[in-house]
Parts: C-alpha cells; sequence; structure tokens
RNA sequence: GCCGCUGUAGCUCAGCUGGCAGAGCAGCUGAUUCGUAAUCAGCAGGCCGAGGGUUCAAGUCCCUCCAGCGGCUCCA
C-alpha cells in the first residue's frame, strides 16, 4: 500500500506510509531541502521528521514564510529556555512564543543580570554546534502532569488542554511541553540572538507576580543576523531622541522628566503644524475654544474623570479646594455648550481647543517626545445628532488619510470596545461600536480590534504609527462618547421641540505635537519635509567678493516668508556644506564667481546628487513651490 | 509604578585589580578666502548625576535617592 502526497505545484507523489515529511519534499526538490525547516501537511505545520500515513497535501516551510519564521523563533525560544535551565537548574519555563520581532520566554525565577545573559550565549552557542535534534514525543496528559510536576506553570497550561493526550519537544536533557513542530536540530539556529532581559507581570496583572523575560530573534544563519543587526543599528541613529537633541528642536532636562521644552528651531515645525491643521479646520467648519487648565474636583466627578482617570491627574490645592490639571479638554468644551440653551439648527458644533493637557504617567513609561507628562493635542469635540455621527466620522476618517499620507506614514487603524467599568449601558455601547466598525468597513480599510481598550466613555479609532524600532504609538484617535454628554446633562432642542441629548465625537488627527514630531523625526531620519524645516535654506557664498550676490537671495526669500539663513566665509566650503547637510537643511544656495557674473544660484537639494545651477529667480519659484505645496520631498 | 542596565566637558566616549580627570567633535581667538560632507594653530571648558558610608586615599568599592535606557503595566 502506498499514500500520494500532492506538492505545491501539483505534482504527487506515492510513497509508502511512515515516510518522513522531509523525504517526501527531497523527491519533490532536492535543492530545496537545505532551505526547509518544517512543512505543511493537511493544512497543519508539521515537523519534517513526521511519519506520514495517509494521503495529502504536503508544502514545505522556510524562514521566508511567515509561519516558518514564526517556527525558528518558537525552537530559538526552547534553546534559550535550555541554556537558562543549564545556567540556573532552580528556574521555571512558562511559555516562550513568536512575536512579530522575535521571540521571548518567560521564566519563573530570581531576577537575571547581564552575567545570566552571557552564561546564556555560551550555552546556546554549544548546543548550536553540537546539533542537538528537537524531539517530539506524545504522551497521555497524566504522564505529562509527572514530568511537570515541579512546575506549576506548566501544570496549569495542561490543567486548560481538553487533549487527552499532549506533546513534548526535547532538546539534549531540556524537555518541553509544545505542541511544535520545532526545526530539525539546533545548527538551525546559528544566527540567534539575545535583546535581552526584563521582568513582565505575569498575566499581564500589575500586581501579579513578575516573571523574567528573555528576549531575542532567531536566524537560520549569521549572515542573516548580522544584516538584522545593520538595520537595526540605523534604526537607532533614527531615534528622534537624538534628533531632536542635535537638530535642537527639543531639550529634556532631569529637573523635568517627562516635560519637553520646545527649543526655538522645534517651536517652529510645531507652529508649521499647527497652521497645517488649522488651516483645515477653517475650511471644515471649526472654531477654536480655549478653556481652563484646571478644573475643581467637581467637574472631573461629573465627566466621569475623577472616578476613571484619577490617577493620572495631577492634583493642586487652591484655597482649600481640590483643583486638577486638566488631562483632556472634553470637560471645558461640556461647560461651553451647557452655558446657553442649543438649538438643534447650531449642530453639529466643532469645536477645536489645542491646550496644554498634563498626564501623570507612571514614570518608568516616559519615552522622549512620545511619552510624556505635558502635551498638546489638534484636539476637537464635536456635538452632534445621531444622524450626523456618520457623516461627521466619514469626514474625519477622509481627513486621516489626506493628513497622514502628507507626511507618507504607513499607518493603522485600530478599534478599541468597551473596557470593563465602563460607563453607560451595554446596548448603547455596541451600538456605538457597531456604528464605528461599519464606518471602517465603508471606509475600505484594514483595522484590528482591541478588546475592553476603549476609552471609559466609549468605543474609539485609533490610529498607530510606528518608530523606528517597530513600536507602535497611538498618534489620531476619534471616540464615540454617549456618556459625557448626558452626565454633564447637554441638551439640544430639536426640530420636534423636545429636548434631545447630543452625542459628542472626541477626536485628534495628528494626536499631539509631541508624539507626532517625534515619531516623524523617525520616518524622516531627521529630513522633515522643507515646509517643516527650521531653516530652510542656507545661503552660502564661497568668499567675501560673493556676499552681495548672496545677501540679494537670502533677502528676495525672506520676502517671501521663507526662513532662510547664511554660513560666513570663515570655514571652508566643504565644511559649510557638511554642517548644513549634518542639520538636514533641504536647500543649500551656494554663490561662487560664476554664480554671481551669471545671475544665477547653485542649489544643493536635500536628497539629490550635484548641484542644479538656474537663474536666481528659477531657484527662488523651485523652493517657494516646494514649500507653499507642503511637498514630501525638497 | 515593577525588573535589569546606565550616568565622566555642550555632544560622543576613554579612564585597568582604588593612587594627580583625558580624547574627538562643538565653542572661543587668530591665520587661511576656499567650487559642494571635516584647512591649520592656540585657548577655554569638569561638585565624575545627588547624598551618605568604607579607606591613608574613591570617577573607581558599598548604601539610599534622582534621571536616562530596554522591556512590563498603562497610554496621545
Amino acid at each position: 500500500m502506498r499514500i500520494a502526497l500532492t506538492l505545491p505545484d501539483g505534482q504527487q507523489f506515492e510513497v509508502p506510509p511512515g515516510t518522513s515529511a522531509s523525504e517526501v519534499l527531497r523527491l519533490w526538490n532536492p535543492t530545496l531541502s537545505g532551505s526547509v525547516l518544517a512543512a505543511i501537511y493537511q493544512d497543519r505545520p508539521i515537523d519534517l521528521a513526521t511519519p506520514l500515513d495517509r494521503s495529502g497535501s504536503l508544502r514545505p516551510l522556510t524562514f521566508e514564510d511567515r509561519a516558518g519564521r514564526d517556527i525558528l523563533q518558537h525552537s530559538s525560544a526552547h534553546l534559550v529556555a535550555k541554556a537558562l535551565l543549564e545556567t540556573v537548574p532552580s528556574a521555571l519555563p512558562t511559555h516562550g512564543p513568536p512575536t512579530d520581532e522575535g521571540f521571548f520566554y518567560d521564566f519563573d525565577v530570581r531576577p537575571l543580570t547581564a552575567d545570566d545573559l552571557e552564561a546564556i550565549r555560551t550555552r546556546i552557542q554549544e548546543a548550536i554546534h553540537l546539533k542537538e535534534p528537537f524531539v517530539r514525543r506524545e504522551l497521555p496528559i497524566d504522564e505529562a502532569r509527572r514530568l511537570f510536576a515541579a512546575n506549576p506553570h506548566k501544570l496549569r497550561y495542561l490543567a486548560d488542554t481538553p487533549d487527552p493526550v499532549v506533546s513534548v519537544y526535547s532538546t539534549g536533557s531540556f524537555v518541553d511541553l509544545c505542541r511544535g513542530p520545532h526545526v530539525p536540530d539546533t545548527s538551525w539556529l546559528a544566527g540567534l540572538h539575545l535583546l535581552g532581559v526584563s521582568a513582565v507581570h505575569d498575566g499581564g496583572r500589575e500586581d501579579g507576580p513578575m516573571l523574567q523575560r528573555i528576549r531575542g530573534v532567531g536566524f537560520p544563519t549569521v549572515a542573516l543576523r548580522d544584516q538584522y543587526l545593520r538595520q537595526r543599528q540605523e534604526a537607532e541613529a533614527r531615534d528622534h531622541r537624538g534628533l531632536a537633541q542635535r537638530l535642537e528642536l527639543a531639550l529634556f532636562l532631569e529637573e523635568v522628566p517627562g516635560f519637553p521644552i520646545w527649543l526655538p528651531r522645534g517651536m517652529v515645525v510645531v507652529r508649521e503644524l499647527e497652521r497645517y491643521v488649522t488651516e483645515h479646520l477653517a475650511a471644515a467648519g471649526y472654531s477654536e475654544v480655549r478653556t481652563p487648565l484646571m478644573f475643581p474636583q467637581s467637574v472631573f466627578e461629573t465627566s466621569g474623570h475623577w472616578e476613571h482617570y484619577r490617577e493620572n491627574i495631577f492634583l493642586s490645592t487652591v484655597d482649600d479646594r481640590v483643583f486638577g490639571w486638566k488631562p483632556m479638554n472634553c470637560p471645558g468644551s461640556m461647560l461651553i455648550f451647557r452655558s446657553r440653551s442649543r438649538s438643534y439648527r447650531e449642530l453639529p458644533l466643532r469645536w477645536a481647543e489645542f491646550a496644554p493637557l498634563h498626564r501623570r504617567e507612571a514614570s518608568g513609561t516616559l519615552h522622549g517626545l512620545t511619552r510624556v507628562r505635558e502635551f498638546v493635542q489638534d484636539d476637537a469635540h464635536l456635538f452632534v445628532t445621531e444622524d450626523q455621527i456618520e457623516p461627521e466620522i466619514r469626514t474625519l476618517l477622509e481627513w486621516v488619510r489626506s493628513a497622514f499620507t502628507t507626511f507618507r506614514f504607513e499607518w493603522s487603524y485600530e478599534l478599541s470596545t468597551r473596557p470593563p467599568g465602563a460607563l453607560g449601558d451595554v446596548a448603547q455601547w455596541t451600538a456605538a461600536e457597531n456604528t464605528l466598525r461599519r464606518l471602517l468597513e465603508e471606509a475600505n480599510v484594514p483595522y484590528r480590534i482591541s478588546p475592553g481598550e476603549g476609552a471609559f466613555y466609549g468605543p474609539k479609532i485609533d490610529i498607530h504609527l510606528k518608530d523606528s524600532l517597530g513600536r507602535p504609538w497611538q498618534t489620531g484617535t476619534i471616540q464615540l462618547d454617549y456618556q459625557t454628554p448626558k452626565r454633564f446633562g447637554l441638551e439640544y432642542q430639536g426640530a420636534d421641540g423636545q429636548m434631545h441629548t447630543p452625542v459628542v465625537i472626541h477626536r485628534t488627527i495628528l494626536g499631539s505635537w509631541e508624539r507626532f514630531i517625534g515619531v516623524l523625526l523617525e520616518h524622516t531620519s531627521g529630513r522633515l519635509p522643507p515646509w517643516l524645516s527650521p531653516v530652510q535654506v542656507r545661503v552660502l557664498p564661497i568668499a567675501e567678493a560673493h556676499s552681495a550676490a548672496a545677501q540679494a537671495f537670502l533677502e528676495g526669500l525672506r520676502q517671501r516668508g521663507i526662513r532662510v539663513d547664511r554660513s560666513e566665509s570663515t570655514e571652508s566650503l566643504p565644511k559649510r556644506i557638511r554642517s548644513a547637510e549634518i542639520e538636514r537643511i533641504p536647500y543649500i544656495a551656494v554663490f561662487g564667481d560664476r554664480e554671481a557674473q551669471d545671475a544665477t544660484v547653485a542649489l544643493r537639494i536635500r536628497g539629490t546628487k550635484g548641484s542644479l545651477v538656474v537663474p536666481v529667480a528659477e531657484g527662488i519659484a523651485r523652493i517657494e513651490g516646494a514649500i507653499r505645496s507642503r511637498s514630501f520631498d525638497p
């Protein structure tokens, strides 16, 4: 008797039952076998050594496949666990899944140090050289319970397993409960790189016991690892904290942790972004408001912040009353709405407020410009009728698309649903969630659902950007709120003569200037679009003799509102060019004998090679055009 | 807030098992007037994160605190 295996190209191979997956794959394509680490058999991932007993489909997996990559990451996690147990025998492994970047493995063990990691690295290298196989064994769950009797974490997983038979994998003397599959042996993990160790909360609870997490990335070869390390190094060079400092945009002082200080150049970027957003607001029917930075406790009790957000509010006592620094702008807008009677004819009311917000973020979470304690958002609150919700959100989603396209970002949407302990009733939440879902579907954009991550007053659509190391940051957000207007007792008189409660849409598009600029700096490596650049043009006379021509050009630009400066000729030309390049200035205008004589300018345009020699008027027009059109590149 | 690591000149970093605080860049002064990513010379710049302890002697060893970094929790 023989079984038939169908390969991806449709070829069939008939082999005796019990033939391993790797043997069949070798028959199919002998040259491929070196890169195949596992296989998909009947839509399920399997080890290469798995004996095949029935006819069916068979597909090879390599490191290039996401599934194959995940398998290699997971095998890497096993190897780390093995190495740790050889170093610290009392360590209890918990779980070690693959992640988007690589993998981690969490251990119940004393705090691990850099020395421990070094010892683990040595053990890993030994195992890689020994080419130790990953061996699968299936055993009855009772036997598994005896095998892992000393590890309560594994016993917990076993208790959650409905199957009567589970699988374990051994690598050398290390045995781990695991579904598999795995790479054939440890030589596949030659490029394993450890990223570090940190403490994590078991089960995601802050008050839970702490585990030690070892993170890493697996690669089948040292060459691939080195390529990864190079890329990572380049990404670190784009870190906005370094760039903000070197470009003199923002300052961080030990005295004011979490409170970024905007320097003159950084303030230019903030104001230009603000202008960009404000121009849109005017066209989209918004008006601006400004409300107090502090409110008494009673206002936050009304809004629900006191109950749900108090630990994040900075408190002050004024005349024996407790005041809180506002963490959001919504209470102020609510009070304005309530300040007089409102008619349905006024709606939608769209009030923008760019006020500083204060949030007492946990000290360990602060991160350059992207996670701070004081920031300003391009915030607005829309007071709308039921019927106006959909068109308003549709418009907002379009504005999101247009804004993030301007900056050439890749962004993603996330729909966050009702958190535990939220205000309001479940039916209304579900309806609001469904509205947002429908609008996302209608806009035909991919989105993820984050269960339980909504604001305490309503579900939201969040916009996420990634920094240079791939860490996600939430920027824009569109939040649908039925609760807060009700709590403030807001009402308007409808066409029917009855009083109705408005719905509020809280929304920011770019998020906070701080976070947005931080991520934008990493996205552009500090090469901000010309319209955002603090210095847009540097004029550079080669020698004293060319000073007048340079100055005339400078004044021509300045009259048009272009930010231009000049560097004097006490330093060499290459030195001054280099300085301007390091400062990421989009245009460098050089004046020498030729330019002075021909009434031209030699424009060095950031991101292009060589220089463009054009008549002065044309040079000015070109620069002005790029800035006015807010083009991304100079 | 939790765990680990780090903190030396404005910036990037040397400083060995405790024995006189260093370099490059940036800054200032002078010379050089230059054709597209570093001209040369000189000068200045430090409570070695803060406080306490051990020691004849602490940048170095120990403790506490502060800040930063990487994760976790939380979030624009």
